[in-house]
DNA sequence: CTACTGACCGCGA
DNA sequence: GTCGCGGCCAGTA
């Protein structure tokens, strides 16, 4: 555990039910353009018990990152479809479900 | 030090 | 839609 990690863990946290975020995306809330791959391992090292909504993170195409049929894939796809995320195939269209700029200035965005 | 791997990304063909 | 390539960087051998 250390800062970045606790900055992803805190961008992750701040997705809202029903939406999606590529991690890409989580990176640079969290302050780290061009570091997607810090966060699929910061999610991989998720403390125990910690709460975080890691199944709303995807790859920058919609697709889940985990194998097709994996523990995991499941898991997430089942997941998303619980709060209303339609996934076909293993992918989100991102067009519907992902954060437009607009929600994601009220949702990270400086306030005015 | 090099080499390889990995819940990734964007560009070009 | 597919492939290939370079970029990113922490961990492991």
């Amino acid at each position: 555990m250390n800062e970045s990690h606790a900055r992803i863990y805190a961008a992750i946290a701040a997705i809202p039910r029903g939406r999606v975020a590529s991690y890409g995306a989580i990176a640079a809330r969290a302050g780290l353009p061009g570091r997607a791959r810090l966060v699929g391992r910061a999610l991989g090292e998720t403390p125990d018990g910690m709460e975080l909504p890691w199944h709303r993170v995807l790859r920058s195409s919609g697709q889940i990152a985990f194998p097709v049929g994996s523990r995991g894939f499941r898991e997430q796809s089942k997941r998303l479809k619980a709060e209303g995320v339609e996934v076909r195939n293993g992918r989100v269209p991102l067009s519907t479900f992902g954060l437009d700029a607009d929600l994601d200035r009220a949702l990270w965005g400086m306030p005015g």
